[in-house]
DNA sequence: CGGCTGATTGATCCCGGTCAAATGAGGTGG
DNA sequence: CCACCTCATTTGACCGGGATCAATCAGCCG
């Protein structure tokens, strides 16, 4: 359903991060902001935003909430993906290849605003940096899924938890959705277990391991991460993949 | 090293499968050969042809040869993230974000053609065409990515190494590079545990137990896939990610 | 209160890892 | 041509991390 009244702040996190992959011009920002004021939407938790198969002609740009990417074997094995947070955008150019390989589902509640194709193809055709900025966002999320794959290749079941839970807290950073040493977790085990590629039973095992090591707590939907140099370290954790600093500005 | 003279028949797989991708303007496809002509190298079996924390400043469009995506943990866990096939590229935009965060070796050796940041940037400008269909390899990629984390985090070894199979043998088609049931593997066991994340010794098993059940014959570096259907029944494959078929025209 | 979903625990099993050694296949130098 | 080295493949034995199955517990809602 489409928001009756908006006031521009909702439209912050998207910015700042598009913004921090490339420095967009006034007027892109402004043009983009225009376009998302228009297309604003909500949903609610744990419904399908879009699924595989699906034809795809809008750009959607979350911004507030959690929603993950996911696919499902024939016989319901479901592997989470990737997960989106507020700030991202689900399918930036996807509708060049018209259909969805993939479902993206929602977490929590969701906010974000919904660009068809033709609208956005022109805001990027106008503006450069917009368009390289949209780029960044592509580029940035091949790395993380690359990431994924190293995370549940390579890395054991401790590790693996460690390493999920760092990524978050480091990609909800630069959206100004940590708070101190803590940030919100609003999802089931299952769905860690799905992101993780763990059985729930042992997702469970492996938290209470986390828990009992004092690196973190996890409660009431809020991880704590007590002592975050330490979980990076157990994780293998290094997050120049996540290009938090200055991404690839030095060439633009 | 560059070479010194070349036909044009060099640029067959990668102008096929971009074309797949986006039918390609002539002008852009002449501009395109043109470039790559300029820019043709020779890269040995065994190279790193770039590594994690380089600097990007070109484009490299794989022409014949075999290369991998990978990353390597601190304690020396190696993971392949990716293979790369001729007709793909390494690093479309990838300049963007100005170094790499993973490392790019060659498997087999390998003929590409190199095209420079500057220079590809006004191919792509001037031709909408080129540009969409480089942005359709992205696309493809990712979702390779995605299909990538779902194997390892959801599939058993059996499936896993099955759907490999199935996944490179359906890769090297539209390029021309399978011969009836078959096609060239050249690589190790050791480079297929580090794909599948499992250890050599039971890539090695895994092996022999498809070869035990009709499904393929490895040997002498060639792949022969004796019951397609029976080994993609095996990995739960199925293609629809790759895009093999009019892959995304109807928008187009 | 009953039903539902999510978190937790217990018991058992087996897939796949690890360690170690053997075998094979080139390649090279004497 | 053979001795030797290196690298890839294969095999054997053993172990343990994580899956599976099943039950219990805790909130929450109607």
């Amino acid at each position: 359903m489409p928001l009756s009244t908006a006031d521009r702040s909702v439209l912050e996190p998207a910015i700042r991060r598009l913004n921090a992959l490339r420095p967009l011009s006034p007027e892109a920002r402004a043009a983009l902001e225009y376009a998302m004021l228009e297309g604003l939407q909500r949903a609610g938790a744990g419904e399908d935003l879009i699924s595989e198969g699906d034809p795809v002609d809008s750009v959607r740009i979350v911004l507030s909430g959690w929603l993950c990417r996911y696919k499902t074997l024939e016989d319901g094995r479901r592997q989470i993906v990737n997960f989106i947070f507020p700030g991202e955008s689900c399918d930036s150019h996807a509708f060049l290849l018209s259909t969805m390989d993939h479902s993206i589902a929602t977490l929590t509640p969701v906010v974000y605003a919904e660009i068809k194709r033709a609208r956005f193809d022109s805001l990027l055709a106008a503006d450069r940096s917009l368009a390289e900025a949209f780029l960044c966002e592509m580029l940035v999320n091949e790395a993380i899924q690359r990431e994924w794959v190293i995370n549940l290749g390579r890395r054991a079941a401790l590790e693996r938890v460690a390493h999920l839970f760092c990524e978050i807290f480091e990609r909800l950073r630069p959206v100004g959705m940590v708070d101190g040493n803590s940030c919100a977790m609003p999802v089931t085990q299952t769905d860690l277990a799905d992101a993780t590629g763990l059985s729930v039973v042992h997702l469970n095992r492996t938290l209470q391991e986390l828990r009992a090591s004092g690196l973190i707590v996890l409660r009431d939907r809020t991880l704590v991460i007590r002592d975050i140099d330490a979980l990076k370290s157990t994780a293998l954790f290094s997050p120049s993949y996540l290009r938090l600093y200055r991404g690839g500005r030095e060439h633009g």
